[in-house]
DNA sequence: CCAGCAGTGCTAATTTTCCAGCATGCGGTT
DNA sequence: AACCGCATGCTGGAAAATTAGCACTGCTGG
């Protein structure tokens, strides 16, 4: 799985990047979410061999297709983090935590929020 | 600079993020960090192409070259971090922190620290 | 000093990626 | 039902990436 990860190639890697940012995409969204953007049958073929290596599948509504990751956002959610984890800041979630609350303006209710979380997550540990 | 990062190739995200993970890398060191990994000489060539481009520069140890990334870590680290949390958390750094804090273990002093870390930010904010 | 090992620069060719154009099919609107 | 617009499938080929091979240079130990 993470091996075909490695493998996307660079447009392969912008659309999954578009795909997981909406949750789900047609072709044309696909078209003006990405950078230096190709011809829409470019778009179109890459989906397409994107659904060959399985990383998307796709319904029918109407007229078009509307693709979706075969790999849940959940669970795509948690090997990126890990990626960045283990690439940036040596395994170490705690870490990476703190560069994530160091790095944004979170709220006062926001900070209440992740402490409860955090002691929640104490009581659990128990 | 973060459109650079969108134009690197499969191989060179590969040895980015070794380069990353290492903090200093040697083209051997590389190598069998790689996954499948390649001949001796396309490593360097690739290391090569990374210093045209920018991302890399190079001191001399010795008979070797050691590699060293011009964007430091800590900055790579901020945009690793905001593009995860963009992609898959909606923008939001809150429920990235939930979900780094839900999918690893920390152990009390850890989240102890934690809490402390967001008492400090909560300090700072007003 | 000089042989041998290790590391580098460069080039050329194979492989993969990336893209546009054309032919076709579905859907709804009149 | 026939038309029009939009979406798809596919194919051919340009462009970029990836790689191996070869020639050269710098260290180092005997």
């Amino acid at each position: 799985m993470q091996k075909s990860d490695r493998h996307l190639s660079r447009r392969e890697r912008q659309i999954m990047d578009v795909v997981y940012q909406r949750g789900r995409v047609t072709a044309a969204e696909v078209l003006d979410a990405l950078p230096d953007p190709p011809g829409y049958s470019a778009v179109r073929a890459l989906l397409r061999v994107l659904e060959e290596k399985g990383h998307l599948r796709h319904r029918r509504d109407g007229a078009r297709y509307v693709f979706l990751p075969t790999v849940p956002r959940e669970t795509a959610r948690r090997s990126a983090l890990a990626r960045v984890v283990r690439t940036f800041f040596g395994g170490s979630t705690e870490a990476a935590v703190a560069a994530l609350i160091d790095q944004s303006s979170l709220s006062d209710t926001d900070l209440d929020r992740l402490r409860d979380l955090i002691d929640r997550a104490r009581q659990e540990g128990r």
